[in-house]
DNA sequence: ATAAAGTGCTATAATTTGTCAAGTGATGAA
DNA sequence: TTCATCACTTGACAAATTATAGCACTTTAT
């Protein structure tokens, strides 16, 4: 469906974006790099095979590098490239907008620095 | 999956956007109000069952509203409510991120009344 | 009048995508 | 030894998305 009419970069912005996972590992890794197991649990228990689809295709657009530290313990660790650390912005907007139009409660988490009085 | 830990509206907003075409029509509809037929080959050719269902979600949600102009030659039109038109800031932010890090040729779809300068 | 194309949808089946559960080979703790 | 963890892989399965067709009607062209 819609192959390439003209390609533009924010139409391929939200192709990447819109995948599932994609935004809530990119907001994981914001925090700091991650493990494989560690990251799935963190993005709310997306299952090994999407994720490991989703982190080759995030490592593919350079949005996050894969850094094997021991092979045979299998020991890898998934962090953000520049562009990922980029995404803050968009990750940002999205929390503003969330806040605004979604909050029903004090917010319980807040993963980027930002306090929210909860109690 | 993650059926609900704490309540975090950043997460629930990820979750309104990662759905397959909703970014792409909260984006269409950012430039003016569409039909059902308009808006499906505005986002790039979304078939009319899933259309349906995402439209009905956004509405739900209060991001956008139907009105119905005439029922017999069927005539509707969809527009963003308030909440819809705060995903601008959302949107700006995908689109800055992807001119920077996707563009890879001249942009050819700005509908935003943002001009850019390529060269 | 007839044909073709458009309106906003719905129904069905087929394909794609995402999921679960289990397994792999290696290490560390008990 | 047995369980747990790590980073995955595999295979069966469910859910989401898709193409295709059709409805009841209007508009445009012939």
């Amino acid at each position: 469906m819609n192959t390439e009419r003209e390609y533009c970069p924010v139409h391929e912005a939200i192709q990447v974006l819109q995948e599932k996972w994609t935004m809530h590992i990119v907001r994981a890794l914001l925090d700091g790099p991650l493990g494989f197991n560690e990251l799935g649990r963190a993005v709310g228990g997306c299952n090994p095979a999407t994720l490991k689809v989703r982190l080759d295709h995030l490592e593919e657009l350079g949005i996050l590098t894969r850094t094997v530290h021991s092979q045979m313990p299998p020991r890898t660790s998934y962090e953000l490239a520049p562009a990922g650390v980029d995404l803050q912005h968009v990750i940002d907007a999205i929390d503003g907008w969330g806040r605004q139009h979604l909050d029903r409660q004090g917010a319980a988490c807040d993963e980027e620095g930002e306090k929210v009085a909860v109690g």
